[in-house]
DNA sequence: ACATCATGCAACCCTTTGGTTGCATGATTG
DNA sequence: CAATCATGCAACCAAAGGGTTGCATGATGT
């Protein structure tokens, strides 16, 4: 929920690989997620839950499979997070400049 | 260095207050950083040490003290990362839209 | 010189994490 | 109904993470 738990979902190469695949916007199921993937199908769903966890994914039970969609409120929020920090360091800087010539 | 090192950095609330303490532009000690963070010296040390592998921040050595500076570019990145991310995502469901109306 | 301050390094500890295997269960297909 | 497919759940394991304490060292202040 925090930003903190949503950059620590994304900080694993596995979910960004997932997240990446996902921003085909499709329901994927567990076992399409899986291929290509050099790990088990149970290591790709613990990464899922992970992701769906952190509100960066949603899943729905479609007859006997699990299909995962990406959410991107999450990711815009946490964008919008480092875009702030970027802009505030930039202002704090040019401030400091200031200071240092008068 | 990759994207995923960034986020991963990110994903940890004490560290995240150690970059929005270091928003302010000013190179900063450890023991200055540590004040208010209720934990150990050498704690925030590793953090900050792995702040500066993800290529967040940069130290100097200048006395007696090691001080810590902002580095933005590497945030910078990952926000265009997190951007472009979400735009796929817009196009791919734009475009699934259009392909279930036809 | 001496006391103190800021730090680095190493050892250690507990918890979390990323990964696996084995088995049970509910849906699909033939 | 039988076989198969997709998944969930639980147990387990090694490695990494977050945290601490103790000690050594180099810089500063008196």
């Amino acid at each position: 929920m925090s930003n903190a738990s949503v950059f620590a979902a994304l900080g694993d190469a596995t979910r960004l690989k997932l997240v990446s695949r996902l921003q085909s916007g499709r329901h994927l199921s567990i076992a399409q997620l899986t291929r290509g993937l050099e790990l088990t199908r149970q290591g790709v769903s613990k990464h899922l839950h992970v992701l769906e966890q952190a509100g960066l994914v949603s899943s729905k039970r479609v007859g006997r499979e699990t299909r995962f969609r990406l959410r991107p409120d999450r990711i815009v929020r946490a964008r919008d997070y480092l875009t702030r920090a970027a802009a505030q360091w930039d202002e704090a800087v040019e401030r400091l400049k200031a200071a240092v010539e008068g």
